[in-house]
RNA sequence: AUGGCCCUUG
């Protein structure tokens, strides 16, 4: 791994890609980590799509792409929404001979996955010699983000299980259990993940504050935002604004206005180290629509010019409800009209 | 420190 393909990667994907595009350019025989750099930069970039015309140059050049250019690749697939791509990919890792690289199949395994051709990632699931533990958790995930829990669940069940098998002893981790707990959130099984939260306090994996979330965030979706409480209450870790965000959504869900609007006030003291954000206000706001407190949700609409926090058509859409269904349609209508966007 | 699975709103 030279220098030059180091300094490229880190303009590519830490600076600018552009620059690193430039500099690409000036290097008469690119290597293929030169390129992989390139093609790193694009999948991270807001047009991962580029990564697809950047490999096809590469395959054009006098280098062979490597497992790496392959893993970036599918990256940008996986964030580019890309079937064809990643059929086309699939089949020449095939050709390439790489196709046992454990890592890489887990690439295509979230790339199929992400692009929602579950199907596809089930059997490369089967078919794989080995699997690891991201592997596993790559299709839990990927089944329940894609409608299909009841799966996802069972497919953690069965990993579970293993515990104690000779043979491949998979212990579920940190990202286990976020796409156990997500499954479980989408189906508001409350029995699983009361589950999976002990399976989560029995292996310690409540001292990680991502994993405090995702509990805190399905026991609110699942309605048991006193549960949810309790463990906000009770985290051993830091909070994070994500925290916050979390169980002020909670209590909007639930109706509990005074709640919700109380959270909010304690942070934006200031106290506790989290700047409230627009995901904070929006679930503010949605408190104050869903307990009807019409002042306080203009009062929040004001802050965030004051905040500097960034407004989208939800928060928008947010306070035009609350003031129209609270009549006050002179006002919803000056804000309709200062929207710097299209309204909907 | 060139690759995979990663929490809230979307």
């Amino acid at each position: 791994y030279q220098p030059r393909s180091k300094f490229l990667d880190f303009c590519a994907t830490s600076g600018s890609l552009p620059y690193a595009a430039a500099v690409f350019q000036s290097i008469p025989f690119p290597s293929t980590n030169d390129w992989n750099a390139l093609i790193r930069g694009h999948a991270q970039s807001h047009h991962p799509i580029n990564a697809v015309t950047c490999y096809l140059s590469m395959s054009r050049a006098p280098c062979r792409p490597d497992a790496l250019t392959c893993s970036f690749f599918l990256k940008a697939c996986a964030r580019a929404l890309a079937r064809i791509e990643s059929f086309q990919m699939h089949s020449h890792v095939l050709k390439s001979g790489v196709g046992s690289d454990v890592l890489l199949q887990t690439t295509l395994l979230d790339a199929y996955a992400k692009c929602g051709e579950l199907n596809h990632a089930c059997k490369l699931f089967d078919e794989m010699s080995k699997r690891d533990i991201a592997s596993w958790n790559a299709l839990i995930s990927g089944l329940a983000q894609g409608n299909r829990p009841y799966e996802a669940l069972e497919l953690f069940n069965r990993m579970s299980e293993r515990i104690g098998d000779d043979r491949a002893r998979m212990m579920p981790n940190e990202v286990t259990v976020l796409g156990a707990l997500s499954a479980c959130s989408q189906l508001g099984a409350i029995k699983e993940g009361d589950k999976v939260f002990d399976y989560i306090k029995k292996r310690r994996l409540d001292e990680n504050v991502i994993v405090c979330n995702a509990v805190i965030d399905m026991y609110a979706k699942c309605g048991m935002v006193e549960k949810a409480y309790a463990l906000f209450r009770g985290m051993k870790c830091s909070r994070s604004i994500i925290t916050w965000n979390s169980m002020i959504m909670g209590f909007a869900m639930d109706g509990n206005g005074e709640k919700a609007i109380e959270l909010y006030n304690h942070i934006a003291e200031g106290k506790e180290g989290v700047e409230p954000d627009s995901i904070t206000y929006l679930a503010a706001l949605c408190a104050c629509n869903h307990a009807g407190m019409v002042d306080e949700g203009v009062k929040l609409f004001e802050l965030m010019d004051k905040h500097a926090v960034c407004k989208n058509m939800k928060h928008y859409g947010s306070v035009v409800d609350l003031l129209g269904r609270a009549g006050r349609l002179d006002e919803a209508y000056r804000i309709i009209e200062s929207m710097p966007m299209l309204p909907d």
